[in-house]
DNA sequence: TTGAAAGCGATACCAA
DNA sequence: TTGGTATCGCTTTCAA
């Protein structure tokens, strides 16, 4: 009479004293063994039985039991908010997937906490919870004074925050967001173009990229007394950017920084699509740049020049991770994770 | 002299013992106080002082003491190998972030844990070290019959695993590739197309996806006792795309299920570019259908037709994890996680 | 070479 | 209405 069910889930899944008692040893014994500090301590023929033991009872230690004892915990909390993980797209996904693979070599348990949140101190809290060794965010609302605060007092050996400048206590991430407009606004300047359009997308989550790129953009034309920048906003639909483009000849706009690469193909193509009927040719008359130079970039045509970041190698960071965790005392400092560079192609 | 490395990490963070302490009472009224189950037990003066004490402390309680406690933690594990996280796309993070809000409000630790996987019963080994109480995988190698067995053992009330038939004692979520080219298939043939390729990308890790779907088509072909089916190698790079095109003459093909709209994005741009010299036109000699409804299909021209998944609301798994791990004896079941349908625009 | 036992933090039973 | 206390699973010190 097999059970419906399959193998159930046992009332009181196997403890290391139910491996003690099957191989005939103690708990210490087991612990000794399974730690690989039986050197010395086990016989063989011991150490032998229970690992037989440990297999046949398809024992696995219990991280909640360990970490409170050893009174830290081995999980490294990723925190990105939920509704700003969609739209980071490939770089994120791709750097996120390296740095659980190097975390995990060092013996770390990289965990992706994606805080449904109002607060950052509300997020913190959560995220305490768990007694992670460290805490990185990436993007989104950075963590402020009060939230490092709780993270620190909860045991968290190493806070590390993105944004231009993090609050006492916590390291900063530094992925310079006005970098990328400066450098767009370099290119473009460099170009001769001077009147300078910044998109910033309607979507929710991306304000705090847009600000800074649009800062940047700002920062670049300051040099040129006869620049000018002009925000645009811009959703990510087909209709939006039809508003936009027709709106175009009143603009006087001889550049567009659209943000990304996705908003730029969206506001080119709807140029394109309307500049029969207004006169605008895009690229000519307009030169647009996106950002995060995306395969799609490279698939339209024409071709669309880009701002492109170049992350630091995810082992890099979880190198540094692992450094400020065994050294809770590193004073905090500025790391970089990564720089803007354009990517030239045929659009500007 | 104030500290360089600001709010220290203390050396023990406080306990409820501590609060308890702080508030002159004793931890068991703290435990009380701060679960809700205060009513009619502690005095009102009481929870007053349990809650001010906690406040200054910046007590947050210890989620691994509590489960170790309890016996069942609360996290909610969400396998992804790591190596396949970026190629999912935007399909698959905006679920996850639903999913991660839904479970919060649930009570849940809603948690994505990018596996370094080796085997499946190596990656269920270090998922069953967190005691969650619910694995889900979506994508990736599915669980297999040792891996499932582990988890349950392990206390894992509830088991989900993707795929088209789940081992014994793990739920199966349905997200049925073959479900995809089975439309794609359907779509081309009543369109008249009748000599069928089927890109399977280079890419590891879509495997998993690409054989369902090919075997789709092939489904959806069998209807038809002219049409032919044929699969077709491609990377996703400019030049394997070129590769391609310059073998299309010799294929005879008049229609292709891309996989995904990036890649049918690029063999349609290959074909396009190299189809002067070659004779063939896309969409008018072959037809092009892609995968997924991206963006960047509609921006094309011309617009690409795709094969969309219409998931499952979040919230609707989020609460049958729910039921399952409340209701642990539950057999077994199917649930679908989305169907798929024909958006079908200018590319064929 | 091995075992007994303390204790990590939170909870819930039972007694007061 | 409150407090003492055993307990969860594991590690580690100390004693045998």
């Amino acid at each position: 009479m097999t059970d419906p069910a399959g193998p159930r889930a046992t009332p009181t899944p196997p403890t290391s004293a139910a491996v003690a008692r099957r191989a005939g040893v103690s708990r210490a014994t087991v612990s000794y063994v399974l730690n690989g500090q039986a050197a010395g301590r086990v016989g063989e023929r011991a150490q032998a039985r229970v690992r037989a033991a440990a297999e046949e009872l398809g024992y696995v230690p219990h991280a909640a039991a360990r970490s409170l004892r050893a009174g830290r915990g081995s999980i490294v909390l990723l925190a990105a908010p939920a509704d700003t993980v969609p739209v980071l797209g490939p770089l994120f996904t791709r750097f996120l997937a390296g740095f659980q693979t190097a975390l995990h070599a060092l013996g770390y348990t990289g965990v992706l906490h994606g805080a449904p949140t109002a607060s950052p101190l509300a997020a913190a809290r959560a995220w305490a919870e768990l007694r992670p060794a460290a805490v990185l965010t990436l993007h989104g609302p950075p963590l402020d004074a009060p939230a490092v605060a709780l993270l620190r007092r909860a045991g968290t050996a190493a806070v590390l925050t993105h944004g231009p400048v993090a609050p006492p206590g916590a390291h900063t991430l530094l992925l310079d967001q006005r970098e990328a407009g400066l450098r767009a606004g370099a290119h473009l300047l460099a170009g001769g173009r001077r009147r300078i359009g910044v998109v910033l997308p309607a979507e929710p989550g991306l304000a705090a990229c847009a600000g800074p790129r649009l800062a940047g953009v700002r920062a670049a034309a300051a040099a040129h007394p006869d620049a000018e920048v002009r925000p645009l906003d811009l959703a990510l639909t087909e209709e939006s950017a039809a508003r936009l483009a027709a709106a175009w000849p009143g603009l006087g706009l001889d550049a567009v920084f659209a943000y990304n690469d996705e908003y730029a193909m969206l506001l080119m193509r709807a140029l394109q699509d309307a500049g029969h009927t207004l006169g605008v040719r895009a690229p000519g008359d307009v030169a647009v740049v996106g950002a995060d130079d995306l395969l799609l970039g490279r698939l339209l045509r024409p071709r669309l020049t880009s701002v492109r970041a170049e992350i630091t190698p995810p082992e890099r960071i979880a190198g540094l991770v692992d450094e400020l965790v065994r050294g809770p005392g590193t004073p905090p400092a500025v790391h970089r994770l990564g720089t803007f560079r354009v990517e030239a192609r045929d659009s500007g």
